[in-house]
RNA sequence: GGCCCUAUCGUCUAACGGUUAGGACAUCGGCUUUUCAAGCCGGUAAUCCGGGUUCGAUUCCCGGUAGGGUCACCA
């Protein structure tokens, strides 16, 4: 039997252009490329598709380079910019030339004033064309109705086909993994490949992500450049995910993965057809699931809370860190947790408002029994085990006994001041003592006056 | 418009001819330490339409419809 050895190593590329932020769908794109490529044991090559020379920019190009760093994405080679690959396209267009193969083209009707008199012409065979994708099975093209495309603007401008199709065959790439919109240019790289006797790669077109009205995505609707997700807070495992299971799964009900479980577990064949839709909520999920499983969440969670709230005392951040992270998805909650006034009551003594301390249809003489009554109870817990789970054990059999929201809420609102704050014992815990006693003092006199 | 591609709950998807069409997100309801949140439990919800093939089609074939992509001297 063959063995692998034989086979030709995987070769994949990441070709982006720096002509814009690095997009959600190119970034899955590239994900793609990658788990394929790890799980071959193969090379994926990073190349910068800068032919465009007025709508390249080296801003541009950084963000893609800190994008991929950041989500932890390594290419084995590059980045190799096509700027710098002139002469190679040259030698190729001056052999396409002699082959007869291409033409310099002297252009009669002019229809703009940034079009050449002459460029170079691709000398079509008008044949048919099949290829073999790896997600989408045969697909076949009359290239006929392409004509004579221009693969050039002059012997040392090449174009996008042109220097894609150089560049595929002198890099060795073996696997072009590209999206949906790609399909429609393979019949004019084909044709170029067979006349400059360059191989077939194989070929699989991934779907393309679509935003909520089925278009291509766009800035329209939200967010589509990965730097976005990135600063709002995101964890590069969630984005990785997330983007995997669109478009792909595994085919069974596991959902929440690793990059070393997906990668071992990509197949091409099990990509979908369909564009999928971008779904912001299912992304939030998924977010939060990676999150709970960060081995030093509750640092980040402290250092995050400390970065907000400056003037948070560091016990209480810590006390409260594990409260946050229940309620949020992102890094960035905390922020609008924070600009919600959810964390007012963990820095200062709130103002209570005197109707709103007993629950519901209690009179305040039935609210103020039941904060003197909680307040001694807690006064004999003892101050260094003053924890949640303490506090309810002490506070628990009074609250059954007297009426569990008749003793609770006027606790938990003498505490936070708030209408929608975490438990009484919770917000005890983390407030500590002290200032848990003397805040239902203070409610008590609200009361009494 | 030409060419190409696609079509299962609102969304992401599973079911490689025989299932009460499964899971997840969202949504709705319930439960728990009667506010929130989280968690747990449960509900609603889908095979685009029409023809074939077959004992039997979500699944295979054809047609329609709808959606998307692409038709640059952009990539």
């Amino acid at each position: 039997m063959l063995s692998n050895q034989h086979e030709k190593k995987v070769v994949t590329r990441f070709p982006p252009s720096p002509t814009g932020f690095l997009h959600i769908g190119r970034v899955r794109t590239l994900l793609f490329n990658y788990f394929f490529t790890k799980q071959n044991n193969g090379k994926m090559i990073f190349r910068l598709e800068d032919t465009d020379k007025t709508r390249s920019k080296k801003e541009y190009e950084n963000d893609i380079i800190e994008n991929l760093r950041w989500l932890g994405v390594e290419y084995d080679e590059g980045p190799f910019r096509q700027s710098e690959r002139t002469d190679i396209y040259k030698k190729y267009l001056k052999q396409l030339i002699h082959d007869k193969h291409a033409y310099i083209s002297k252009e009669e009707e002019l229809e703009s004033e940034t079009k050449r008199a002459e460029v170079i012409r691709f000398k079509n065979p008008n044949k048919k064309i099949t290829f073999n994708d790896a997600v989408r099975g045969e697909i076949s093209f009359d290239t006929s109705d392409l004509g004579d495309f221009v693969i050039a603007k002059s012997s040392d401008e090449p174009l996008y086909h042109l220097a894609v199709v150089v560049d595929d065959f002198e890099m060795g790439i073996t696997h072009v993994i590209r999206g949906d919109d790609g399909i429609s240019n393979t019949p004019r790289q084909i044709l170029i490949q067979e006349a400059i006797g360059a191989p077939m790669p194989t070929y699989a077109h991934i779907p393309l992500i679509l935003s909520e009205d089925r278009a291509k995505l766009s800035g329209r609707h939200g967010a589509v450049s990965l730097t976005e997700y990135r600063n709002a807070g995101y964890l590069p495992e969630a984005v990785i995910n997330y983007l995997a299971l669109l478009g792909w799964n595994p085919g069974t009900d596991q959902e929440i993965m690793t990059l070393d479980e997906i990668i071992a577990q990509f197949s091409l064949s099990k990509v979908q057809k369909a564009g999928a839709i971008f779904d912001e909520d299912k992304l939030l999920w998924f977010n939060k699931e990676h999150m709970r499983r960060l081995p030093n969440i509750q640092n980040r969670i402290i250092n995050e809370i400390a970065r907000v709230l400056p003037e948070i005392n560091p016990r209480i951040a810590e006390a409260m860190s594990e409260t946050v992270l229940d309620k949020i998805c992102i890094f960035g909650d905390i922020n609008k947790m924070n600009e919600n006034g959810e964390f007012e009551y963990f820095i200062s003594d709130p103002a209570l408002e005197k109707n709103k301390i007993a629950w519901k249809n209690d009179a305040p003489e039935i609210a103020r029994k039941n904060l003197k009554e909680s307040r001694e109870i807690l006064s004999r817990v003892d101050e260094t085990n003053f924890n949640a789970s303490a506090i309810k054990d002490s506070l628990w059999q009074y609250a059954e006994k007297a009426g569990k929201g008749s003793v609770l809420w006027p606790v938990r609102y003498a505490l936070s001041g708030k209408e929608k704050s975490p438990d009484p014992f919770v917000l005890a815990g983390i407030l500590g003592k002290k200032t848990c006693l003397e805040r239902i003092d203070s409610a008590i006199k609200i009361l009494t006056h």
